[in-house]
DNA sequence: ATTGCGGTTTTTGCCC
DNA sequence: GGGCAAAAACCGCAAT
């Protein structure tokens, strides 16, 4: 097995996730910014951090929860 | 701020953490071997894990909003 | 020193902030795909990284570099 | 081939998995435990993981060595 | 300033 | 050996 290395073809990938990490920052820095906008209004970050986890959690566990039942299917033949 | 650091203490600690850490590799070989056997009669890993996995998004799920009823109530001063 | 707090406005301020990870995550997973698809041309993975993560002290080093020649000129009233 | 799958018996697995990971995570937490007042003495974290990490690689390289011998031995009808 | 705590990333291990 | 889940290491914020 081989391959074509080359050194433009390595470059435009590695410019591709650049650009997309940075993409990633920004959106970190915006959520940064609404958790300093709730604070300014009296929103304890700490208790907006929990609940959002706790969302997260719960979606989580339900989509793990269609997840297995399409195991099951699966393992059935269905 | 100074502490006394010694090599015998140091060994001490040491020595401590490698026997925890053999144990937990016992616990880890006697839950594979737990599974083997599971498969062995017909259950499918896969989907053992699955349902393991599930279980525990779902008690973590409910031990964090207990935890954010505590957090509220902390934050209400009760 | 008193807010209005209110669950709508909460409620905001949660669904905002879950927009924006979902936006993160979304951003995560192209980065994957593009590792995959990297990795698929012959590129391994680590050595992207590396190379990524290198550049990135590079421009960190600039940019603190720069930020000292700023406060240099700063404080030569220029 | 055919299995006698029963609910009651997947339950009796699952229950066992589940009771060893629990005793898994509590060595787990005893390790940590033993970290923290490790690092309450004086002694760095970072650094006792090192030097623990380190020892059990040259265990390895031992008992991987050991096994070669025995292999030998036994291709020698030893 | 220091330390705990969450989140993220990296490494490891497992199963296929 | 390649993909996937768990564990460990690392980092950064936040609270004290």
């Amino acid at each position: 097995m081989s391959y074509e290395i080359t050194a433009a073809e390595l470059r435009q990938y590695i410019e591709r996730i650049e650009r997309l990490e940075e993409e990633k920052k920004e959106t970190s820095d915006l959520i940064k910014d609404v958790y300093k906008e709730a604070k300014g209004q009296g929103y304890e970050t700490k208790i907006v951090k929990q609940i959002i986890r706790l969302r997260r959690m719960e979606k989580d566990a339900r989509d793990e929860e269609e997840a297995l039942l399409d195991t099951y299917k699966e393992a059935l033949g269905l």
